[in-house]
DNA sequence: GGTGGAATACTCGGATAACATTTGTCCGAGTTTTCGAGG
DNA sequence: CCTCGAAAACTCGGACAAATGTTATCCGAGTATTCCACC
């Protein structure tokens, strides 16, 4: 139960994008080059964001990544169920069908079984915060603990680096 | 981002202990036949739940498991926690701190990363919904649905099985 | 000098390996039963 | 018949493989640039 940390490269990333503030798109390797990141790897972990809406890619010499809205327009849970996919984390295997004292054939489970929809509950909760944040917020709160943070970083883009 | 199905069979695998209501041990063997699981697995699953002090195990001949307390005193963060371990499930790699911008060199970062904030928030509500669900509750919504399952389980397993 | 076009440099995208975690199996240490010999 | 003891049967517990998922790398398809021959 561990979750992929393609999560925090992407997050870390769309932050990075509205940071920069401009909108010709930025390729992998300068994203990869602020953080250190392995560039390939980063590229495969983003394009999964492309296929949400989150990001748009364009290919060629000038290419790249580029956001596809707001940040107040994509929470945590965009991000997250982009890179680990829509499964739940927890899939009843539904064993208690096979259960073997049961007479009933399969009437009796019709009704859902009790501990999946124990778990199924409290990972609503979890789903429900994570879309409760916006990047917007999460990124307010990191220019509250370093207010000059985005200055930095413009000016680091600003050169054409890698 | 899976949980794995340990957590399912350990979550029975008590309801039944306490359903069956005897104070003997129940070894894997009897618990397993009752599901059509692999034995050898299912012993490897319910170790960490002796270890949580969840269950208990006895040795020998007449050996096997049984509950350590009441159902209602057992939650299914207990069961969780147990088998997947205490560590969860966001675990930040601190990836800003390998941006090349930051001039400051580590006094800027003793402050929490604010997606890392964030993540652990959404999964303390996760954990705390968890917390709040205890076996003995969840065992009374599956006799509501089924309401002659107890009598059904202990007539089964009066007779020696496997 | 201006224009058209081919070569080029650089991008994403998916196919391909290395590694880790989960899943599954097996055998040994230990205890209770059981069986039998002796009193 | 009762007692004692050794052997056996059965248990958990952890060590040992197979399978699945995650992490990392590489090469091909495609596009904007760039450079140069030609008008």
């Amino acid at each position: 139960m561990k979750i992929s940390e393609g999560v925090e490269w992407a997050a870390h990333c769309c932050l990075l994008l509205d940071w920069m503030g401009v909108d010709a798109p930025v390729s992998t390797a300068r994203l990869a080059a602020g953080y250190g990141l392995p560039p390939a790897y980063l590229n495969k972990q983003l394009q999964p964001l492309v296929k949400a809406g989150i990001l748009t890619s364009t290919a060629g010499k000038k290419g790249g990544f580029r956001l596809a809205k707001g940040l107040k327009d994509i929470t945590l849970m965009d991000v997250l169920t982009a890179i680990e996919g829509p499964a739940e984390a927890f899939q009843c295997a539904e064993i208690r069908q096979h259960g073997v004292w049961g007479d009933e054939p399969a009437s009796a489970f019709r009704a859902p079984c009790a501990i999946d929809t124990a778990m199924r509950g409290a990972e609503l909760e979890w789903r429900r915060a994570l879309a409760a944040q916006s990047l917007a917020a999460i990124q307010q709160n990191a220019e509250l603990q370093a207010p000059n943070l985005r200055t930095q970083v413009q000016e680091w883009y600003r050169e054409p680096r890698p």
